[in-house]
DNA sequence: CTGAATCCCAATCGATACTG
DNA sequence: CAGTATCGATTGGGATTCAG
């Protein structure tokens, strides 16, 4: 049965709630990055969870996975153009995120 | 030991993040709501999630809570000016979510 | 290097029943 | 009306190991 919401929120939070989802987008808004890159770039994920998400994401369409079939393997994440249309959301997550810092005293330390 | 971010995103999904806070928040942005009208504004939710998460949102200070004391019990919900700072992140959320619906044929179904 | 597979624990959640 | 208590089921997630 098809899944319904209650409120355009809701449907939001579906597709890229949870706790890793939005920090991956989030990344890959700067640019292409590698599977090693991400790991790097996102201390305290697993690697179970790095590639089930990712996965994930790319079922939704939000990001593109290009393998370059090399070995050593390399393969690229990318921001599709419907990943994309989440900017304005990943920046006001980014700024809300960079004021709360500020006034809770908490600090962020960018790997 | 007070937890670290590596990013502000990931800040910012620690306290909104989860399957019904940005949703509960979502709702009092329209204004004070009671108990019993954010449950019926939110299909799905359980009593003891509501609850639950009403009490971790206040307690992050981004949303007040006024008992009456009326018998029966009166219980308003509002948002506190930390809370009304998520405006912009509730706004963008809001509007990805109707996008995304219309994008992907999915319906929503407001109460 | 980029994963997939397995095991296992802890947190989360829903349903239900109950209270002031 | 606005919650709390309890229980059982489900899930998330870490650690580890292995493979191409």
């Amino acid at each position: 049965m098809p899944k319904s919401y209650s409120c355009p929120v809701e449907l939001t939070v579906d597709v890229v709630g949870g706790r890793w989802r939005t920090v991956l987008l989030a990344h890959l808004k700067e640019g292409v990055h590698r599977y090693g890159e991400l790991r790097r770039l996102t201390p305290g994920i697993s690697e179970k969870m790095l590639s089930q998400r990712l996965r994930e994401l790319e079922a939704d369409g939000l990001i593109s996975r290009k393998d370059l079939g090399t070995v050593p393997p390399h393969v690229e994440y990318d921001l599709t153009d419907e990943g994309r249309s989440l900017t304005p959301v990943l920046q006001a997550l980014y700024d809300w995120g960079v004021a709360r810092a500020e006034r809770t005293g908490v600090s962020i330390d960018v790997p």
